[in-house]
DNA sequence: AGGCGCTTGTGAAGACGTGCACAAATCGCG
DNA sequence: CGCGATTTGTGCACGTCTTCACAAGCGCCT
């Protein structure tokens, strides 16, 4: 379930600040979630939590460690060290979190040699080389758009079987390989959408039941042009 | 719907192609969407195809621009200046998709006055003032966990009501305020929970076993490529 | 030992999203 | 002018996710 690194998270603040048990209420807050739903996700893989007391923090934490495969230390080559590229790999959130950038690697070779927090960037046609070495778990495409097929491609051809693609563009893979795409631009459009759509409620206070009133009469007036023909 | 943007992009790379309809198959398979899907969508918001034709590819880029609130351009302030938010203000993805980076923000006096992208880093507590000035729309959160929720409570106290959190914890505003969260680490450890599952499933043919390697069908995969949220 | 308060785990109902399949509508062509 | 090819818009059914509500279980206090 897509929730459980949220709550490993929570668990972690938890931990740190000494609390050895914690119920399902105080948990679910932590993670910003209902308290039914946290149960019943914990409940899904096998859980450990006692009535009357709540769930173990420790123990809780391995479990969930355990599942998302954290207890090896996972190496993420890195494709693209563009600017957004070289924010992740100095980004100290994955080391914290059971992930090794292994390798770096970009197709300009103008970039290619400098070093990023102790790595030395790689072209991107020694991937081969260099996942035959390393056992390279995930790749994360930091590349522009157009890039991202090809690189994926390459990162497929190396046995690569998760790809987490920061690229605007969608990506087609075989079977079998994972895909999560984060689009940072998307995040902002859905964003702004409720900006207008909170715009538009208070200055039409009339609310109608559909969820998309967003269009104010003009256009959707413009729009249902004389179909009545025969 | 989230699901808007994606078309969005999908349409823009469409035109840049030169093609002036399209049809919901096409359009979908660009989006990565099943076809009914993105006609239901589609339809939600009023916008019309040509039956027998398709869309017209202009017109709905209009259409879905309005829906999103794109057709003004709208002023993004970042807080946080450190390894992700440097990043972040260099990233050619948001100017060149309606948004505007207006004001940069750090709460460490020694980065600020430092100028990126053209603009100058001011101190966190200047944000009233500024955003007297601009007229701030979102505001996106790039700082370390512990800062976050400070500067969400500024951000709402300065009027905005659209915050993107890139720190890696819950926050808490009033409502009417939404927040998306991305956490690039939690994206990782969804990929690492199918590197794992996929590893056991090789590993173990069989269905017995424990619950947690098992992970039975109520641990559904959710479809691969989507934007993250949602 | 027994009762009481607290918390987990889960059944059931409802909301929601998804995808199929088909009618309605439009265009092009003979 | 009519017909067929094509494509949208949508009713319907299905599966999933969410939420409520409550029984079962555990520890503590008397």
């Amino acid at each position: 379930m897509a929730r459980l690194p949220e709550y490993l998270r929570a668990l972690h603040s938890l931990a740190e600040n000494g609390h050895e048990t914690v119920s399902s209420e105080g948990l679910a807050s932590a993670a910003g979630v209902n308290s039914a739903k946290l149960r019943k996700d914990l409940s899904q893989l096998g859980s450990y939590g006692t009535r009357g007391v709540g769930y173990d923090v420790g123990l809780l934490i391995e479990q969930i460690e355990y599942v998302l495969g954290l207890t090896q230390r996972r190496a993420v080559a890195l494709v693209g060290v563009g600017n957004l590229g070289h924010a992740l790999a100095g980004y100290d959130g994955f080391a914290s979190r059971g992930f090794r950038i292994a390798a770096l690697f970009d197709a300009d070779s103008g970039r290619v040699g400098e070093e990023i927090n102790g790595l030395v960037v790689r072209h991107v046609d020694e991937l081969p080389r260099v996942a035959a070495e390393e056992s390279i778990a995930i790749g994360v495409i930091a590349t522009p758009a157009p890039a991202a097929q090809q690189v994926a491609d390459q990162l497929v051809a190396v046995g690569v079987t998760s790809i987490l693609n920061f690229a605007p563009c969608v990506l087609s893979v075989p079977a079998g390989v994972d895909v999560r795409k984060v689009d940072l631009a998307i995040e902002l459009q859905i964003l702004s959408f409720h900006e207008h759509r909170k715009a538009s409620l208070t200055a039409l206070p009339t609310t109608g039941g559909s969820a998309l009133t967003a269009l104010p009469g003009g256009l959707a007036v413009t729009e249902s042009q004389e179909a009545i023909g025969t």
